[in-house]
DNA sequence: TGCCAATATGTCAAATATGACATAAACTAC
DNA sequence: GTAGTTTATGTCATATTTGACATATTGGCA
């Protein structure tokens, strides 16, 4: 990788690093971005099937459009707070959570 | 409730209006602290299970004591983040995450 | 009782997450 | 094409969370 693009990617907040040698990732790294994965695919899953723009979900969520677009994508900037407050938000159960992650 | 005990408790984070009315918190609300208080207790038990003391589990999770306490008691200045980090340093998987959660 | 380990509570500076904003890029429909 | 809508990206001041520390409280046990 050229110095150019890992700087810039470890602006973004990625250990690049240990993105990089993937393989070498501990356990945990990898369950808790697979976990976060897991939410955010299950918040763009809810939004889209009921036909919400990121939009609305953030007047819902009380929140900014631009959070709803970084939390879809599983930016490193969001906690898993804010992608389970935002699935309750949505009126999630805990259950339905729960079903997400795993 | 005395104005001085509400103070107190409004201090240490907690809305005290809404725990008082507890019939009266918004179904998220309610979902979100049974999520947290679920993922402490899930985390006490790993913890006892394994004869760890408090002081162990900060070492292998990276912080202090004092924090895996307030992990513990489900403190409101520690995050659905924090915790989920610490069951998965401790050895969890995802599912199990899940597990605990539901 | 006193001693010791474990756990709890309070505080705070530093680290991280947050909402908001601007703006860019991607998509549609015309 | 381009006008309108949605989604993505970058930045930043503020807010929240964090680890660490001191100290208090608890729970045995000799």
């Amino acid at each position: 990788m050229k110095a150019a693009k890992r700087k810039k990617l470890e602006a973004k907040g990625w250990k690049v690093g240990s993105v990089e040698d993937f393989l070498g990732l501990s356990p945990e790294e990898v369950a808790y971005i697979e976990l976060k994965h897991s939410l955010s695919n299950s918040l763009k899953e809810r939004r889209t099937r009921k036909k919400l723009s990121q939009v609305e979900v953030a007047k819902i969520v009380k929140t900014s459009q631009s959070r709803v677009a970084k939390m879809e994508a599983g930016d490193p900037s969001v906690s898993i707070d804010l992608l389970v407050k935002s699935l309750l938000a949505l009126g999630a159960s805990p259950k339905e959570v729960a079903k997400a992650i795993a």
